[in-house]
DNA sequence: TTTTCATGTAACTTATATAGTTACATGAGT
DNA sequence: ACTCATGTAACTATATAAGTTACATGAAAA
């Protein structure tokens, strides 16, 4: 299976809109991203639904955040990209008749409630805000003179 | 991504090769989990390497169990299927240079570690046999009357 | 010793999901 | 009117699991 990256890829996103000033369009962002506008489009307008982000079309259009980082969670981002699938794994029939498979399909249902419940557990307690304070720490590592620093390359 | 269910698929065989006397075909084990004797052989091949079980060729040939059911674990099995990836979920860049992404996959990497550990940490505390006697409740649960049923219908 | 049966394995096809691209409509500002 | 940016449908590319075909290998039975 293809994995899918687009949490890692808008939280990043997310990130480089808080650090610009006025809105950012979706072909700024793909850059950052390094993908195609389309992609960005489609993914933002899924946090747009959720008012996590607004957008505005025309000369000065494109992206900004519509809430406060610390009020935005991972959980809030991962449910507005509509909560994809968290395990790789499945059990290979979900009603069995068979007894045997009904027993197996139960042992493996438990851990993987359990390590799913765990990873939305810990997207709620983390926001945009403990994120951005990573970066600002990491930022300062890597220039300890330069207060405010550019971003990255793109 | 297509979600993986050999895990799944294999506990049931290998709980049906244990309720068999003498060694399994792959032909009568693809009939009980409904897919192709091939793709029997081509995991059944992986335990094999690692002891789990044994096949032989030819008439009166085919797989049986190398160890206790005791003695198995839902983690020994997945190493034997060589660990599939766990989580549908994937850092965008493994190490970029964006100090933004490196804060970001950071934080979900921390996550998505907790809950491999955690599934993996189940699997090792699961046995075979386990499994096996929550069959075995299943059944009498189904069955009340009959010391020793039939497995099922295949 | 030939036939039958079962595994071993390579190569190919199918199915499904993410990601990327093209094309164009819509609407806001200049 | 012209430009810029979003909105969105439709198509293509890519990755991975799963299923299938075909045939070689080797063991037991006839």
């Amino acid at each position: 299976m293809k994995r899918d990256s687009r949490l890692s890829g808008i939280l990043h996103v997310l990130l480089h809109m808080a650090e610009h000033e006025g809105p950012s369009t979706s072909e700024i962002l793909a850059r950052a991203m390094q993908t195609n506008p389309v992609v960005i489009r489609r993914i933002l307008s899924g946090l747009r639904e959720r008012g996590i982000v607004r957008s505005e079309k025309g000369h000065g259009g494109g992206w900004v955040l519509a809430r406060d980082l610390g009020e935005i969670t991972l959980r809030d981002v991962y449910d507005a990209i509509d909560s994809p699938t968290l395990l790789a794994m499945n059990n290979r029939t979900e009603t069995p008749d068979c007894l045997v498979e009904q027993a197996v399909n139960a042992a493996l249902e438990d851990s993987f409630q359990e390590a799913e419940a765990l990873l939305l557990a810990r997207f709620g307690e983390v926001t945009l805000k403990t994120l951005h304070a990573d970066f600002q720490t990491r930022l300062t590592r890597t220039h300890p003179k330069r207060k405010k620093g550019h971003v990255h390359e793109h």
